[in-house]
DNA sequence: CAGCAGGGGGCGG
DNA sequence: CGCCCCCTGCTGA
């Protein structure tokens, strides 16, 4: 003050950058990430999903592509709204049934608030009054040994969505509905209309306490270490058209599934806390090694590290292999007949498709989306 | 039989 | 080296 300092004060700066982000979130404007999900695709802001998660802040960090795609498996679209609208808006109502999965998947995620430990008790309460414990309590800790929790079941773990023949040995039949059985079909939105359940809701709330880092993230885990791959290339030569539309897919980031031996999914026993298996890191820096990991190495090891997957076990001959494999994570169809609603992954499998089914000779006109 | 997906070759920057 | 195209084996209907 003494030069003559004044303090400007925005008043409403909270709600209105609350609101104004809200809008940018519903309009998918700026959105610079997208989070696929049971065949969803949630256009994010890497800013916010950085800011409540420092598993995606890492995934980030290790993205080099500017619209990564994060495919996530065994995270159900809901949990997935409901987390986003908990990221974006601080709070967010669910149903009591849909607690237990959406903390476990915030776990795995490690959204702020919700699987990072606290200092503080959560405030975590329901419209009802007493808070539900059936499941852990929004915000508990994780230790690294996870002895303290029962991991157990289906840890949502992130993999990918798309079911593919590619998937390794002991795949495991993940838990994904199938979309069409999910309601939710945009991203937003359908999270107020599902969980409009009046009784059993429970509403979980943001606290503005910074987590503390506790290191965890970036312990010797390395779990996620991979979680990104390189895969940002060109997946989407085709693809890469919309803003949000990211033009990789292929740059899930998540570990996965399968290939473990003896179990569903390679982080299963260890809980969330091997969550994102370092298995992949496939091409990560080279400081992340495995060694913490629980087995999952197994599956890796007699694959071609160069160019191998994270999300299965399959290698490539060479990064452009990778990024069309990938392709068949992702689901991603980015070429359509023009005689029938038939899409494909690959041009030349749609030119077959043509001459085979159509009789169109060889290369005629196929469309691209 | 049709579609998917891994492997590999050719071509251009 | 990356992209494009093609071949070919596998799988499911």
């Amino acid at each position: 003050m003494e030069d003559g300092l004044l303090s400007l004060k925005w008043n409403n700066h909270k709600i209105t950058f609350f609101e104004i982000l809200r809008v940018l979130r519903e309009k998918a404007n700026y959105t610079d990430a997208t989070i696929a999900v049971e065949g969803k695709f949630y256009p994010v802001h890497k800013l916010v999903m950085s800011t409540c998660s420092e598993y995606f802040s890492e995934i980030f960090e290790r993205t080099p592509c500017k619209s990564p795609v994060i495919v996530l498996k065994d995270v159900r679209s809901q949990d997935m709204d409901a987390l986003l609208d908990y990221m974006y808006l601080g709070e967010v109502n669910v149903n009591q049934n849909d607690l237990a999965s959406l903390l476990k998947t915030a776990e795995c995620l490690r959204i702020k608030g919700l699987a990072v430990p606290d200092e503080d008790p959560t405030k975590f309460r329901k419209g009802q009054s007493d808070d539900r414990r059936e499941s852990p309590p929004p915000k508990r800790r994780r230790h690294e040994d996870s002895s303290s929790q029962p991991l157990s079941q289906r840890p949502v773990s992130p993999t990918i969505s798309a079911s593919s023949k590619t998937t390794p040995p002991s795949r495991t039949p993940p838990l994904q509905h199938q979309t069409s059985s999910l309601p939710v079909s945009q991203s937003q939105d359908s999270v107020h209309d599902s969980i409009v359940d009046p009784p059993p809701m429970v509403k979980v709330e943001m606290e503005e306490a910074d987590d503390p880092d506790d290191g965890y993230s970036r312990r010797d885990n390395s779990y996620d270490g991979g979680s990104v791959n390189e895969g940002d290339g060109d997946f989407g030569t085709e693809l890469s058209k919309s803003e949000h539309d990211p033009d990789n897919y292929g740059s899930g980031s998540f570990p996965g599934p399968s290939i473990q031996p003896g179990g569903d999914l390679p982080w299963d026993e260890g809980d969330s806390s091997s969550f994102p298996p370092e298995g992949f890191s496939g091409d990560l820096p080279a400081g992340q090694q495995p060694q913490g990991a629980e087995g999952l190495e197994l599956g890796w090891l007699g694959g071609n590290e160069a160019f191998r997957c994270h999300l299965c076990t399959v290698s490539c001959g060479s990064s452009t292999q990778l990024q069309r494999h990938v392709m068949t994570h992702t689901g991603e169809k980015p070429f359509s007949c023009h005689y029938c609603s038939h899409r494909t992954a690959r041009k030349y499998n749609l030119k077959i498709h043509l001459r085979d089914v159509h009789g169109v000779p060889i290369d005629r006109r196929f469309a691209r989306y």
